[in-house]
DNA sequence: AGCAATTATATCGTTCACGATATAATAAGG
DNA sequence: CCTTATTATATCGTGAACGATATAATTGCT
């Protein structure tokens, strides 16, 4: 590996500060684009791409906590509790608190969420298709990007120890 | 590859339609982490991480236009022009119209933007080293996702034929 | 039984991603 | 020279990421 100076700009071997040769622009780019390939699928459903999210994961389990989508989908309440609210306004969803344990409030799918099934889910053999690789590339990328940036066991774990965000081979 | 169902996930091998399966879904968790790792190492120096890319971008080059910042950094002007305009009022650029074409606007470097530039420039070593990747395997997947989801070619580039967003190696 | 600690969700404010649209300046063509 | 086309940037509105903070409900301990 090149010599990495220590904060330094100006020495030698200064090529691997430039924007472009980070892997984190790298990764903000490509989900950039990414999530904006998604968007001429997404759009006839009404859907953005969190949105979207949402839904498959509901379409996997539903009904499902505010608490138990997060942790799924690695999103905080303030990112989820306006989203759920708008797919609530958008009647695809509806919110009830949990009898059990009235602290959570229960996500599940309507009718007209329900309807959106089939659609929503040949999305990502669209995008698997826009974005060129081969299964086995995409696959491989997959898992890489799903062991990025994770805290290290014994720090607070984001995800439960249910399949979650961003599952293993 | 398997054989991949036409829109129907009730079918067998829907295991690829989960959301932790998809490769979309694992660049945006990814990107989100690698965005959130960067926090604590830019709040002191009080940039945001796309403005942490402008101010990296005119280490490289100053001054430069808001278009070609655009295409450095793969972000349209709406995103482009409010961040600008923040970086201006804490100081750190300047934001003047190009003599030569009125049209275009020149981003500077102010003196308390070029008092950033060391620490700046010693973040990338930081995020590096947090996301526990050797040099090599983090290359290689920079390369990747600098590839991933482009225009073919023929389609309308967003990138310049400079050396710009996302290079290879 | 009562209180403190913990958990679950909601709200707030700020930043930004982006498509649509508007304005201003330059280039091209007749 | 004048008009049309093109280019560059700005504004607007909407959705979302996230840290900080607030509220409500449950759990645990004495």
């Amino acid at each position: 590996m090149p010599s990495k100076p220590s904060g330094d700009p100006s020495t030698k071997n200064e090529e691997w500060l430039r924007v472009g040769r980070q892997l984190s622009f790298a990764l903000y780019g490509a989900a950039n684009r990414v999530i904006r390939l998604h968007r001429p699928f997404l759009e006839p459903l009404g859907l953005t791409y969190p949105q979207f999210l949402v839904m498959l994961a509901l379409y996997e389990d539903a009904p499902r906590s505010v608490g138990d989508l997060g942790l799924v989908l690695g999103m905080d309440t303030g990112t989820l509790t306006p989203l759920l609210k708008r797919l609530q306004t958008a009647g695809l969803v509806t919110r009830t608190r949990d009898s059990a344990d009235e602290r959570r409030v229960l996500i599940d799918l309507t009718d007209a969420g329900r309807a959106l099934r089939e659609e929503a889910c040949s999305v990502p053999g669209k995008i698997e298709t826009a974005c060129r690789l081969t299964h086995a590339q995409a696959a491989e990328l997959r898992d890489t990007l799903n062991g990025l940036a994770r805290p290290r066991k014994g720090e607070a774990e984001s995800s439960s120890d249910q399949q979650t965000e961003g599952e293993a081979s």
